[in-house]
DNA sequence: GGGGAAAATGAAAATGATTGTCAAAATCCC
DNA sequence: GGGATTTTGACAATCATTTTCATTTTCCCC
């Protein structure tokens, strides 16, 4: 039975940014659906195991998650103040943390890569 | 009184890699130290604040302190086997997303940047 | 040195996201 | 349909981190 994982994957692509499990389960009941707690993270680790959603960690420590376009690999740049998020694409950057590594005798590199910043909206809103 | 402040960031600085405030309350009750797990706590929020040692989270959510030698910008490369940390600034990296956040609108541009590897030391060891 | 305000400390309780448990419900295979 | 297997979800458990709050320490002025 995938009904429940669909309906969580759905209601995150329906998102504009990325948002908690806290969130979609949330959403989810506000639209009437029924699930529990406990599902919603178990889809969202699955969906994120098979690389259908991104994954990152809010400043506070909480896991936030956002159904991608793409499923290559690819950065992103989060609106610090709506959570508007656009993916981008650094092949600069997997050079450059790949050169860094090796010159430092480092193997299996990876790398996370998070850019924060106001957008256009929000920064001709003032301040909160 | 600063003082167990400067004992965290001691603790901190005779430590190579990056240790969780309960590994470094642990430590310091281990030499003796008389200290609350609250205070350490406090004393590595207020250094972080400070600029004199870097934070970061784990995959799982933890967060990590490490004292670092300049107080500048830079980011980490981290052994994912034994925590081994080099520092390394990375003008590019700044540089491109300084870039990335302006071709999209977005101003106040901030990013984390971390790249984990596995050091040379341990790639010559079998896996554990 | 004394007095009192303000800051620091720490033990214990509270918080809050996430995970584990386990029985009930849904699904599948034959 | 029937039983094995998987999924679900309510609730309890976990665990790092914060709060609370009373006690202790430091600081400043006299």
């Amino acid at each position: 039975m995938t009904t429940r994982r669909d309906a969580v994957h759905d209601t995150l692509r329906q998102s504009e940014g990325f948002r908690s499990a806290q969130d979609v389960y949330a959403e989810m009941r506000n639209h009437g659906a029924k699930i529990g707690l406990t599902t919603v993270y178990r889809a969202l680790q699955a969906l994120a195991d098979g690389g259908k959603v991104d994954v990152l960690r809010t400043d506070d420590g909480e896991s936030v998650y956002r159904a991608c376009a793409t499923e290559s690999h690819h950065h992103h740049l989060v609106c610090r103040r709506c959570g508007h998020t656009v993916e981008v694409a650094g092949p600069a950057v997997e050079r450059w943390a790949e050169m860094v590594g090796s010159e430092h005798g480092f193997t299996e590199i990876t790398h996370t890569v998070e850019v924060f910043g106001t957008c256009s909206s929000c920064s001709a809103t003032p301040a909160g």
